[in-house]
DNA sequence: CTGTTCACTTGATCTATGTCAATGTGAAAA
DNA sequence: TTTTCACATTGACATAGATCAAGTGAACAG
């Protein structure tokens, strides 16, 4: 597979003592394997992508991964903590497209366009992993699975923002945030968290922007769901208490 | 390139007859050409992709191109009319989520899921290219470029969706209107259609339920821009009267 | 410890847009 | 031609959720 492989042992095993200081976890070893991108890949494809994973990136809660109009160059996987995306009209109304979770692609909307249109912004600390686009092309060339998986990844968020169309434009405020909390135990529960508690990472305002709702209105919802007995709030903290409830509630 | 391209060359010759009888255009010949999954594909790939794409599709209006639960199988991509597709909640109420014109792709959304959940109909009289996806997949790992260009229009489609979210979620109902308007003005300009003045192959109600809005409030906007003198509309055709201004009012 | 700030909650009111109802209109059917 | 029927417009009224305003509490700086 690897053409290099015999020639170029030398800076080879370089690289892997230089990522073993830096803590690096190749992607065989990530936890997030079976979420992320290698899945489906074979172990040959991995040692290739794992030569073009930058692993270095930490970021704080409101540190920005990249910016609306910055060129597009990178895209990133959530390694741990999450993020959010928002994009903005000209006249500085903001909208919140998404957040992001461990193994979930940051920036996809981005890969035919010279800049990311939307601004990516950490929620709490942070990493990624970085694979600059130029770089997953050219293996991409060699690794059709790799391509596959891509596509795989983008259709699925194409699947997702499609639904959340059916949230924004045809949900009221307690569907929407029924559907929301929902969605968020679907995705903790994938990664290993319990699916009836969880913590809420971004603000109020954030879920009020995604939703279409104003702030007080999120607030409103939050209070009767409690009072209902549907769920339970402690701060950031959430517990699902009828998860069947709710469900019926989505609409 | 092809291995066949010697040995097979009876069936090969027996399959430009059929084609040519059912007047069938190569993909290279076709007008959509530039718009469409052949741009930036080699002479020798437009072949190969000829031999997968099934140009049989016709469609009349209110027909059904599939719908949510049938299996998903095939990729379309719009020749000539329009599509519109749409997703529903449990309880019936459902979501335009989309209008498609020709050289578009329908159905990007389901390529990782086994069954298509949205409908497509079409809004007028209309043809389809059809692409089994089986075969795009067996296809892409000969041809990078092919995944490549999927991976464009897939990544094209989801920015085109992101902005929408802030349109559903952010937009009053003029800003809507206004920006629906002309986002239908340079689709038609890049078809080499006029930009100012088209007519809307989708009702009024279709407009509405895609941008969130009732029905009535799509006529009272309509009947107000033109009042306002910023666009003319004689029942379904629409002519742009000062296209900065509407662009003004796109928020 | 104290003041400042920021995120959140709660209540009172307002408004954009939905809903309901009546009427108009144009294209297909008869 | 007339009838019909789906689509579109217009007006009157209702309401979900926004906005405004006030208050609470927890984090944080000095």
């Amino acid at each position: 597979m690897t053409m290099s492989q015999t020639s170029d042992i030398q800076p080879l095993i370089e690289d892997l003592a230089k990522r073993e200081q830096e803590q690096q976890i190749a992607c065989e070893d990530c936890s997030l394997h079976r979420l992320c991108l290698p899945l489906g890949l074979h172990r040959d494809d991995l040692l290739l992508l794992d030569e073009i994973v930058m692993r270095s990136g930490n970021y704080q809660a409101k540190q920005s991964l990249f910016t609306a109009t910055e060129a597009f160059s990178t895209l990133f996987v959530v390694r741990s903590g999450s993020f959010k995306t928002t994009i903005s009209t000209s006249n500085g109304r903001e909208q919140v497209t998404g957040f992001y979770f461990p193994g979930e692609f940051v920036g996809l909307e981005a890969l035919h366009m010279p800049s990311y249109q939307s601004t990516a912004v950490a929620l709490e600390t942070s990493s990624v992993c970085a694979l600059p686009y130029q770089k997953v092309q050219v293996l991409g060339e060699k690794l059709p699975r790799l391509q596959s998986q891509l596509l795989n990844r983008l259709s699925k968020e194409l699947a997702g923002d499609k639904n959340f169309m059916l949230l924004l434009g045809k949900k009221t405020s307690e569907e929407k945030l029924a559907t929301y909390l929902l969605s968020l135990s679907k995705r903790f529960e994938l990664r290993g968290f319990s699916a009836t508690q969880f913590a809420l990472t971004m603000s109020r305002s954030d879920i009020a922007n995604h939703l279409g709702l104003a702030v007080e209105t999120i607030s409103r919802v939050f209070t009767k769901f409690q009072d209902d007995g549907l769920i339970k709030i402690e701060g950031k903290v959430v517990s699902l208490a009828e998860i069947e409830r709710l469900q019926a509630l989505c609409g």
